[in-house]
DNA sequence: TTGTAAGCGTTATCAA
DNA sequence: TTGATAACGCTTACAA
């Protein structure tokens, strides 16, 4: 039973004796009541604390005025971003929020996603999991014509607006960093690398490397599962063992943290043995000692824009968008590679 | 406009020549439908994909088998353990979920709160903003009967259940283990006074001190008003001039690390010169050097039990339940504690 | 075994 | 200026 003491335009209607469309006119400030039956309707309705069914309303317009947001991660301070970029945009467009975290699990990702395929929103923003290779859930959607919008973790497969990063160029940018600061051994640790994302940013070092006249050496290049904190002091013990590098990329600010942790623990200086550069300006990179030296990720942004390209699709179901908006980053130094 | 491809049962009843209620029945595997007659329909319903609209059954059914989150942060490893625990519960047992990030706004959680009034949610579970003192929007959401569960950040004046750590006890513990450390200088340094887990925390402290027949120093003592890094590190700066203090309890782990900055940086050694326990086992005070002594906050276990009350009154809303529940935390120790 | 019709709360169309 | 009625998609008495 939802709400017992709900009031219903009917009970006003009732005890005022009038009908519900005079009530529901009133209520919408429908220049043809008179004055006076406005009035009283108002202030039953305001006493009784008057809400209109959000379900019922729903299913009159067939909208329900809420976008649907599935997200990998919620405890992620560019997800968070992302999300606050959402929901200020959807709000000042009268657009309410649903947020759904599939923790990085395709089999959730696949649930929530059908969950909302039925009506519950009026389309969807969508930033893929690492697990997810199938992506049928997602084009069910789409093939109802509900609006979708993906947002940095993209599915190519599909023809709908997306809002990226241009992560090869910042990965570039990062790797040429590291270059001008006097890197000549420079590895590689990234997220998996079956996410387009780490590509490009891997495919960024490797060009920035090449420019450099740098050769790739594939023992200082790794691929973790995570990108986490655990991956990051993991990834590098071999390489710390042979003492064979003056420069580290690494695709996350936690991988990047472990990474140094291994390497303080093995006594080398950060940054003067190897300079660190990471990705996603955490604040736990003002924090840690070396303070790091990070790549931006512009989340609000990213989060608006999507927004932005979503309800612009729900207003105008007819004029199909199936452009990329690409965002840019930016190096942000701090003393991890102040040499 | 919601779902142009989509299909209703009318559609599936027009195309098979039979009455909507025959499909309806058939898909509900009613047994008084013609075993022929069900598979053609349910044939047909999966070509099509069929997916029972959600809105005209919230609006049928009077209930829409969602409860509404209303929680101050996203990016906050507690608050998220105890979505996490909500999900898990509320997706075990048919409930969908709809999570409000209030940012600690007060006026955000009213509209938040507001917004869920209206028929959207069958119930709520809320932990209130730090700058929340009026509880009137809470106020309106029980007088409807409609199911409420307060957890962590609970609201006194309303008679609904409560899920709460006992943070009491916990700031006792964690003054007392520096007591034990020998300590004699106990410094605290807290979040916003005003709410009431800060004031239990603060209260453990007191009780821990005058046990242990250490002098309370009003200027060791600091309620600060986030409670984050920045907080922390301004909180001490002037015991750490006064070289005053050989121990301290932060609030939060925020609050100790920035401390510890401080105080590292005035050539203080952590613990050998001052010993420090936080508050909140966040991960990062594994990482930190050193890292960090800190009391656990079991926030999957309090989403779950909070989710469970939820459910169980939305389930039976005759039976009104007003109990609080409390949880305990445990001393973690590390580093900042041992000499 | 199936169909008709009412109803959930709301708004819009038509009549009065 | 107001009221009766249909409609949104679904389920469920009640009738047939």
């Amino acid at each position: 039973m939802m709400k017992k003491g709900s009031v219903t335009i009917k009970d006003i209607a009732l005890e005022l004796g009038i009908s519900v469309s005079t009530v529901s006119r009133a209520l919408a400030d429908n220049p043809l009541v008179k004055p006076a039956t406005r009035q009283a309707v108002k202030e039953l309705a305001k006493k009784y604390n008057y809400r209109p069914n959000f379900t019922a309303l729903s299913l009159r317009n067939n909208r329900t005025r809420t976008i649907g947001i599935i997200i990998p991660q919620l405890v992620h301070e560019f997800f968070s971003m992302v999300i606050r970029g959402i929901e200020d945009f959807a709000y000042s467009n009268g657009y309410n929020v649903i947020i759904s975290s599939t923790h990085e699990s395709y089999e959730r990702e696949v649930i929530d996603t059908k969950a909302l395929i039925n009506g519950r929103v009026d389309g969807l923003l969508a930033c893929v999991s690492k697990s997810t290779t199938n992506y049928d859930h997602f084009k069910e959607f789409a093939e109802r014509n509900l609006p979708l919008v993906f947002f940095d973790c993209i599915c190519d497969e599909i023809d709908s607006p997306k809002v990226v990063l241009d992560d090869f160029e910042a990965g570039y940018q990062a790797t040429q960093h590291l270059v001008e600061t006097g890197c000549t051994q420079i590895a590689y640790v990234g997220g998996p690398i079956n996410l387009q994302i780490n590509q490009d940013r891997f495919g960024g070092y490797k060009k920035a490397l090449n420019e450099a006249g740098l050769a790739l050496n594939e023992s200082w290049i790794k691929h973790c599962e995570t990108g986490d904190y655990d991956d990051g002091s993991e990834s590098v013990r071999d390489m710390v063992a042979a003492r064979s590098i003056d420069g580290l990329f690494a695709g996350t600010d936690m991988l990047a943290i472990g990474a140094i942790k291994t390497m303080k623990k093995a006594g080398l200086q950060i940054p003067k043995d190897v300079a660190v550069v990471g990705f996603s300006n955490w604040s736990i990179g003002t924090i840690y000692e070396p303070s790091l030296t990070t790549m931006s990720q512009p989340g609000y942004e990213m989060g608006q824009k999507a927004a932005e390209l979503l309800i612009q699709q729900i207003d105008n179901p007819d004029k199909k968008l199936t452009d990329t908006f690409t965002l840019h980053s930016e190096l942000i130094q701090r003393e991890s590679t102040q040499r």
